[in-house]
DNA sequence: TTGACGTGAGAACGTGCGTTCTCCTAGGGT
DNA sequence: ACCCTAGGAGAACGCACGTTCTCACGTCAA
């Protein structure tokens, strides 16, 4: 088996264990039964436990701001390209395997004992406030618009997750509407 | 040693060491270490280490809402009081040992294995957003403002807790102040 | 054909930790 | 003085799991 393939199945079951259940509830031996990739293989592609986490929230961050880039571009108006941001939270916070976002968990789980995924978090959500920066830099708003917007949909993400309902995405939605038309 | 003393010091220590260093790197015998509680003592009290982790958010909880609550009562206006939950939040954020909020990590931590840490978090949300909701039925606003204002002190914990810096809660009691006087 | 090498399956090893057990000491009632 | 009980210190047990090792097998070069 080609070694780059190995690479990729392992991660795709990192990803769907690390998330779904946790990263310590999830043993090495775990994902070599759900991917298919022998321990040794597993070890010779990740030397450590550690570095297979990192690389699962790694590939991670670049999909999901893919993701949401993605649908973000597909509105043209500037404005209701940062309302679309919200409903796309909708729509990932409605997905099946939904269980809140991996970074925050991450961190929850992780953030007191590996200084390594405490910045990872902190970069994943500075990219997350940095694009939100950019799109109301596009729409020509005033850059104190970027922090609340930023605060509301991590609020989202955190009750979407707590609570399982989507909810939090339409309320967050409706109070960024009201910022941007008093900002 | 008194048991109801014995009780409040294992508290204390699991209080100390759980929130500073997460639950799962902390063990028992970290917890008698310092308590000064013995491991027989800790199991009368305790018959397991997931009913400590339970007393030890249960505890958080009443102390959490009740310092909240003390502080927003020293202010008469109703309006103001409503800011006072952000100004609160800030102080929280500034103390020394904070590390983020407690149920949010507990999820990250154990939301995927313990359903009784998940019903915790809930509640405590929950009662977190009904007292919010009581603070704008006082001020006599429109309640659909208290979604936005959950959300906003949410994504502030989160972020302040993942950064380390105090700002999230000014930026979210800014747009507090935008919402209630656009509401 | 042979031998070096990479690989997979899974055993083995070491450690950490939740929980229980052993043993010993110190009171307190008779 | 003599038990009897509670409690403390810490060893012991069982298990889970990260990591490494063993061994057998297949592959390819010479």
């Amino acid at each position: 088996m080609d070694s780059t393939v190995a690479r990729e199945q392992a991660l795709d079951a990192a990803e769907r264990l690390f998330y779904g259940r946790g990263v310590q509830s999830v043993g090495m031996d775990d994902i070599r039964g759900a991917s298919g990739v022998s321990l040794k293989r597993l070890y010779q592609l990740f030397p450590a436990k550690e570095q297979l986490v990192e690389a699962y929230l790694e590939r991670r961050d670049v999909r999901w701001r893919q993701r949401l880039a993605e649908h973000v571009r597909r509105h043209e108006d500037t404005l209701e390209r940062l309302l679309a941001v919200f409903d796309w939270l909708e729509g990932w916070f409605g997905e099946a395997d939904f269980r809140g976002c991996a970074w925050i968990n991450a961190y929850g789980e992780l953030g007191a004992t590996s200084p390594r995924v405490v910045a990872q978090v902190r970069d994943h959500k500075r990219a997350f406030r940095d694009y939100l920066a950019q799109l109301v830099a596009d729409a020509g708003l005033d850059a104190a618009l970027t922090a609340p917007l930023f605060l509301l949909a991590e609020g989202a993400m955190v009750t979407a997750g707590v609570t399982g309902s989507t909810e939090p995405a339409a309320e967050a939605r409706a109070a960024a509407r009201v910022l941007l038309r008093a900002g």
